[in-house]
RNA sequence: GGCGCUUUCGUCUAGCGGCUAGGACACAUGCCUCUCACGCAUGGAACACGGGUUCGAUUCCCGUAGGCGCUACCA
């Protein structure tokens, strides 16, 4: 049993965007499979066809693509054990269910809707719930209680009918939890679970599931706390298909919260406080709602997984920033925190910026190329390039629930709020702006004529051939003229270091901007 | 309501009977400085509560309270 291969799976449903919470625990199996050396399946949960919404499916492959997160088989990728898209599956799950249906460990029920909602009701009036259970099974239209020609009259007749699962009461179900150790439900708690649906004749997601899992092999359930519950129903099917010496190991994963107030992370969460919740941008193909991701954000690939992999489960060390290889070599399952981990979106800025500030200037350009191209703005990547290396350093201001707050640049998007100067000259100049009061005094204009007149003459217009002739003029005249010079290259105090930002413009762009300023701030 | 899971700084967490309770994000201050910064340094900040067990509990057990989840012919 331990010598078999390690295989896990991600079975998302083709409901919509893959939640950020769905593309953790796709990580966590990811991470597992690869240490192990095992596989990776991924398969499509579709039992749901009224849920079913098209494009999900390719969205949720094209998630997986973008973060470097690779399937050994699955749905597009193979595989000895397809096919993996259950709706595929169900002349399969069709044997299965008849197995448990002949072994009378399932029975066919033949209550309606209304049927059941009556009895819904009825119990709530009393402040009860009703529960399809050994206490009830046999007040309702089963072959349990009907007599077996009524039940054969009823299915030759094509009466619409539902199987359940026969849940023997009083029995405590233990699951073995690699997160949770022992976790314990009595059976009497436990419903006469649906297993096959009237409605498509299709399997529920209890069976389908564990038939799936069985047959694909899987060792490992990585799965979100929210099926803990459920957990004991499928350790009784198992053993109702006599398959409990292969099950798989369980590991339920603390759910993703919000970041403030109550509850688990919703989508209305990032609408509120401006964060992605989904891995990329998604177009809601009834309602052409568009919701922002996380690719489209600005993240890189390697920020968003660090990010992830550090929300319910940390190596002990101080390291934080982890590459996959690392995160691969050093992730335990048995080192996951049980409590839910409130989605921390602040610190993924900084994640982002970590990983941000690892890539040579030159690769931030192409994106802020694009960017100020929406600008607008027409330049090189050699140029941009330039740009960033300046103003990497710096803090934008951003919108937050509190007011504006300051953070790092995290985003190669965050540059271009600070970088208009480079592209722009001033036009005006704001005789309320503080650093301008403070920095142009009357005899300004004239200190910033003798610098133009210095500057020039410079023939080599780098930093370093600026520096050579405007330190030696700063010395022998005692003029102070950076706040003042950047007044005039910049329009306010902001920017970078003057004569990086100079060699930036160029002689003949410094010289214009400069007379525009004096002109301009005669005062 | 029932059942289950859970509880260390504001947040993510380390800790697996004896520690000045550690790190990171965020926050504050100082240094640096040509503006805003980056960087560096420093600082404030936590074991939910009550019982046990023990020579000794943040750590083990039991309660209480809080948080989260499940309670569909959805996954």
């Amino acid at each position: 049993m331990n010598s078999m291969k390690v295989r896990v799976r991600f079975a998302p449903s083709p409901t919509g965007p893959l939640h950020i919470g769905g593309v953790r625990t796709a990580l966590y199996n990811y991470l597992f499979a690869r240490q192990h050396g095992g596989d990776f399946i991924f398969r499509i949960e579709d039992t749901d066809r009224t849920r079913f919404v098209p494009g999900a499916e390719e969205y949720i492959l094209e998630t997986f693509r973008w973060l470097g997160i690779q399937f050994d088989e699955g749905v597009s990728f193979g595989g000895d054990h397809g096919p993996y898209r259950q709706s595929e599956r169900k002349e399969l799950y069709k044997v299965y269910v008849q197995q448990l249906l002949d072994q009378g460990w399932a029975y066919y029920a033949f209550d309606t809707a209304e049927e059941l909602n009556a009895r819904r009701e009825e119990a709530e009036a009393q402040g009860e719930k009703f529960q399809y259970d050994a206490s009830t099974r046999s007040q309702m239209r089963n072959s349990l209680t009907l007599a077996q020609e009524e039940t054969e009259r009823l299915l030759q007749e094509g009466h619409p009918y539902v199987v359940r699962f026969l849940i023997q009461p009083g029995e405590d179900v233990h699951v073995d939890d690699i997160i949770r150790g022992d976790v314990c439900i009595n059976s009497s708690i436990l419903d006469d679970k649906v297993l096959w649906k009237s409605a498509d004749q299709l399997p529920t997601y209890h069976l389908a599931n564990i038939v799936d899992d069985h047959l694909m092999e899987v060792t490992h359930v990585i799965r979100g706390e929210e099926w803990l519950p459920s957990a004991p129903l499928h350790v009784l099917l198992y053993r109702a298909f006599g398959w409990e010496d292969t099950m798989p190991r369980f590991a339920h994963l603390p759910l993703l919260l919000k970041p403030d107030g109550k509850g688990k992370l919703s989508k209305r969460d990032g609408d509120r406080l401006g964060f992605p919740v989904f891995p990329l941008e998604w177009h809601n193909p009834e309602t052409g709602e568009v919701s922002s991701g996380y690719r489209e954000s600005g993240y890189l690939p390697e920020a968003v997984i660090n990010f992830l992999a550090l929300l319910g489960w940390n190596p002990g060390g101080d390291q934080e920033i982890l590459s996959m290889d690392e995160l691969i070599e050093k992730f335990n399952l048995e080192k996951c925190s049980k409590n839910g981990a409130r989605f921390d979106y602040v610190k993924g800025f900084w994640f982002n910026r970590e990983y941000l500030l690892q890539r040579p200037d030159a690769e931030w350009a192409p994106d802020f190329v694009r960017i100020l191209a929406e600008q607008g703005i027409e330049t090189t990547e050699e140029k941009a390039a330039e740009v960033v290396s300046m103003m990497k350093a710096k803090v934008i201001e951003y919108q937050t629930k509190d007011g504006p707050k300051k953070r790092n640049i995290s985003f190669v998007r965050d540059l271009w709020p600070l970088c208009r100067f480079f592209f722009v000259a001033p036009t005006a100049f704001d005789p309320e702006d503080k650093f301008i009061r403070k920095n142009w005094k009357p005899e300004t204009a004239d200190e910033m004529r003798q610098l133009r007149d210095v500057l020039a003459t410079i023939d080599d217009f780098s930093v370093e051939g600026q520096k050579a002739v405007v330190d030696a003029w700063v010395e022998q005249s005692g003029i102070k003229p950076w706040n003042a010079w950047r007044v005039c290259l910049v329009g306010e105090g902001q920017g970078p270091d003057m004569y990086g930002l100079s060699a930036f413009l160029g002689k003949e762009e410094v010289l214009r901007r400069m007379d525009f300023a004096i002109q301009t701030l005669k005062l």
